[in-house]
DNA sequence: GATGAATGAGTGTTCATTCAT
DNA sequence: TATGAATGAACACTCATTCAT
């Protein structure tokens, strides 16, 4: 009694950031469903009635963690510098590579900034039910319009050939986040710099204008 | 009593395919942890307890499913004409990209030869058991294998340059269910052809040793 | 199919007695209420429907089994030769005990002819349902009766002690079958002879008028 | 409304007692089995999820009832004064049936200090599951081993003849346990007193020494 | 005589959620 | 702010039993 379970207390809104934290974990471990109320406020350390004075649903609590996460995704992404073409300008197709490869490798840093939230993202909610999907999707459409608005500034620029940017920006991300998944699957450490420069040397090849490379 | 409730009778056989089959409707829909036992029944029209003559449990229901496809994809694997190149064949870009198309629309042709089937493969079942994450992942490396092996001819024909098979086969299949997965959810209907088109382009380019293209 | 399962026929009167043996083996093993129809059918090599053309009910198998333990009890009683005591007849101390062990082993080499029997009616079916514990009471009143009834025939003949005959019978009916259960717990084989002669000796002594032994 | 439901709250410890009661009440009426987890809330007047706050399990109920019964039938053993027989101290026969009978009365008061606990421990819960069965085996090995000794000291004080305490253990216990549920069967009081005389004096005269007595 | 197929009525159990303090 | 206690509504699963052949 004494050792054990002691009432803390927190300002409100730090409370809530820790229970975001402790229910990234939990889904990410179990899955949305797998994981209960209960094991939330097991690591929080709180009583699951504390749970509901901050969040409404157990629904509410992956909305929250979802916001949070494409909120930092989308600062992220405001966060890179543009990229300024000049008119004219012809890069080398190395140049390009070299190009997509960082700013590949910026986006993956972020987006996987750490292998709980990748979990949750990939994995932990899908299939699960229509509602769910349809939140994590969010985070999807964010990343993916940013890449699609990429694509059409590359080929504004004349530096990417003439394609459906739709079609390629959702399946260049779904190749990657299937190289991510295995290596989740088995638990290899994200080695982004490496999966950016292999990634990078895919897309380009295959995007750029056919013309002769250097 | 007119509508409701007459005893029907089948061979085993055929109800329990039947029933597959609703098991298979239902969780594309709720997912696995969505669809109650008591949905899929009601979709047989049969009661509770009859399923439980067939399988012993909910995750065996997925489990058989799984298995099914996973053997559907594999025979299809197997009568997929091997592919012989005559050493010092040089295929045009075109050519290749072509092959390319009509190989991927065959295994896209099996692998999802039905909505529901793709729901569940890539969706409803995913995070949703351990044991059942491991079925629905030897799906996923039987097609990896037989893509690696693939390419891996291919390099030895000379015809796609020097890359990591693990890697790409991985990229390409990841892309592949991305697209097939924008469909699923914006209830678009699966037109293999053309994503046959746009993939082996997107693919072939990428993979294309660096000469000129036709 | 070939190898197993082959409809095999059978006279009305021997399947049933088979059923019966399949259910005391099945009761024995598990309880009544932990043995299922399904057990009793498995070991009867017979589909689960079968058995419901002999018996109406779970119950009735019960029913069927107490009273063919109960009949074979009864009749065991009878053949026992009527003991004779001629009037005036005073026997030593040793000889009642004697005359006893031999009664006594007589009658539990009937009532526990088998372990399965003996388990059955100690231990598998009672507590669960009044009914079928009412069922069971039988061969209990029906042991008891004939105890009673030769404890009533010992007073008048002057060997035994004045008693409560319905209490002492069941103090030593009980007294007896918790032996035979801490057997049948202990996996020990029913050692019939010992069991008579110790229970007798105790019986016995403590049944005699007071007089000094020999 | 009024007399239907309305939620009451009580002290863990209170709720947990309460619930107990209830489970032996009903596992004393029913059986093991045959009581419901839905009977023993109903009982409580709790919600049945209720009880999974303070049980993981029936059988979880099952045993906390015999650990309770257990510690209780230990502790009344342990608060009985020691017999101190003074070496060469002779009692008459009289007087070992008298201790007997009091000793054996406060024994029967507290194992079946209660009607529903005496049928839970002698019926309702035989033969349920090994792991119950196990435990309810406890209880009567406690009462078993008190016997023995008590057997063994009578045997060193000289005043019992040589025997199996082992087996006189078992079989005294053994009638007793039947007389006791020939009371419940037949919803006769237990009258503990009468019960211990004769019981006493069946026992005593069968295991004093042979020697006259008084 | 025998059975495969089907099922209703129930069971124990879980979990997100709410109430009273 | 925090929580212990309570619960409704659902779920997977079982089993004795019946129907149609």
């Amino acid at each position: 009694m004494s050792v054990l379970k002691r009432r803390t207390y927190k300002p409100a809104a730090e409370r809530r950031e820790q229970i975001l934290d402790c229910a990234l974990a939990a889904f990410a471990e179990h899955g949305y469903h797998g994981a209960s109320i209960a094991d939330v406020c097991a690591r929080a350390r709180i009583g699951r009635a504390t749970l509901y004075q901050y969040f409404t649903d157990k629904r509410d609590l992956l909305v929250a963690l979802a916001d949070r996460i494409t909120s930092r995704v989308l600062s992220a992404f405001d966060r890179r510098q543009p990229v300024d073409i000049p008119p004219g300008f012809r890069p080398t197709a190395a140049q390009v590579v070299a190009f997509f490869e960082a700013r590949l490798a910026q986006v993956l840093a972020v987006v996987f900034e750490d292998a709980a939230t990748a979990r949750l993202v990939l994995r932990a909610g899908r299939g699960a039910d229509g509602v769910v999907d349809e939140i994590l999707r969010r985070i999807d459409d964010a990343v993916l319009g940013v890449m699609e608005e990429e694509l059409r500034a590359g080929k504004r620029a004349g530096i990417i050939r003439e394609l459906d940017e739709r079609f390629v920006a959702r399946f260049f991300l779904g190749g990657v986040e299937k190289i991510v998944l295995s290596c989740l699957d088995e638990d290899r450490p994200l080695d982004v710099q490496s999966i950016a420069r292999q990634t990078a040397l895919l897309e380009a090849l295959g995007i750029l204008p056919q013309e002769a490379p250097s």
